[in-house]
DNA sequence: GTGCTTGTGTTAGAATATCTAACAAATGGA
DNA sequence: TCCATTTGTTAGATATTCTAACACAAGCAC
């Protein structure tokens, strides 16, 4: 976590470039992504618009790295859940654990979540960058999944065939992993993204139930399946 | 479907406003809702901007528009589907079927897919108005999964909870509408939204397997829950 | 046909945005 | 002390949305 010895001047620098953030986070979540202006931010923090570039390249810089730390944040609540319950604790609860603290992440900041899992603005981080980002959020999920036993696949089914596709990927990026265990995973992120997808924009609004109450019956027929 | 007789000046004026929404749309295929400028539809076809806003009160307008068409496009796509299997077809079938023709939809036209089931953006159609739309995409489902037979959930539990939840609140727009089935409506939603949308997003680009061959091991799983 | 109302387009302009270029000033090390 | 680097400034090109004021044309009543 330390980095090189820095001097007074890059201390600033970085100061600047967090409070820059951190207002451009705030532009984020009262106006979505089109609400994140260079110019604005620069006069709420008493300088003109174009000192900013110093700072960030280009607008699309700014939000890119916007979008990588909240990947790394909820890498990090993920992480700490996963560190927290250890392996004594039964992988069910631990994949429970998982799967509440990214729904809680995502309904305290719906915009940061949408910025990782919504719609993909052009410009921005490129889709094969997102990949090992995303991928550290489903690492602590895998983990727990591989402590379940397996259950093969009939040979044959399309969930066998399905499954091989992944062991040759997941073959190559960790040798670890097999191919059930990260189809597991797989089924995991998609239901659960759905869910608090859906919940985050407001679809479930007016609807008369409690979309926590879906949560936790869709994990369990996850720990069930 | 046929409206009021329409004069000469309607026509024209609904022409323009088609021919609009048009470029609108390749606007947003080509770079997102940030891509679509009413100056430069304007340009395109042969007319000043600020004439645009004899036929839109605004940006969002556009938007709103679109994103409208968008649903009930979708809707009409799913009752295609839903008409042609007729209910000689057996209910599985039926939910297949439309399980596919939703994905078919989303992947030839992404943009207008995460227009519905993406980022809302501040500014366009209110919550509200989207349920009783995304409703109607839903019916086709609701009337196979009425088809299915029904297993009751366990007194007491999560599952029955939750569907006592649902039953008030679909009692009161839909008499025939029952607390069960419309819960497993939700589930297919969300877990078709959650597949659907990573794979839009390009969230599982290069990641070596088939998505087609993830959806459908999900419909199963879906049809023997 | 004459003339009025309505609709449709124009230009001009205010406000805001990104981003570049040229220049000024402050900071920090040799 | 001097010089290079960093950080900030203003000015400007170009784009956006949207309003206001004005010109023209199309449609309808008489």
């Amino acid at each position: 976590m330390v980095g090189q010895p820095v001097s007074r001047r890059e201390r600033y620098r970085a100061e600047t470039r967090e409070e820059a953030k951190g207002i451009a986070l705030r532009q984020l979540a009262e106006g979505g992504t089109g609400a994140v202006s260079l110019n604005a931010i620069g006069k709420e923090m008493g300088i003109t618009g174009p000192a900013l570039y110093r700072y960030f390249a280009s607008r699309d810089a700014l939000l890119t790295e916007i979008i990588i730390d909240a990947y790394s944040d909820l890498a990090a609540a993920t992480e700490v859940v996963a560190a927290r319950q250890g392996d004594d604790v039964a992988p069910q609860e631990r994949l429970r654990a998982l799967a509440e603290v990214i729904r809680a992440w995502a309904l305290t900041q719906p915009h940061r979540y949408l910025l990782l899992y919504g719609t993909p603005v052009p410009g921005y981080v490129a889709p094969d960058d997102t990949v090992p980002l995303a991928r550290r959020v489903l690492v602590p999920f895998l983990d727990a999944l591989s402590a379940l036993p397996v259950m093969g696949a009939i040979p044959g089914s399309r969930l066998a065939v399905l499954e091989a596709q992944l062991a040759t990927w997941v073959r190559a990026t960790d040798p670890h992993m097999v191919g059930p265990v990260f189809r597991r995973g797989l089924v995991w992120w998609t239901r659960l993204h759905g869910l608090i997808s859906l919940e985050v924009e407001g679809h479930f609004a007016s609807m008369g139930f409690d979309p926590a109450l879906l949560y936790d019956t869709e994990i369990d027929a996850l720990l069930d399946g």
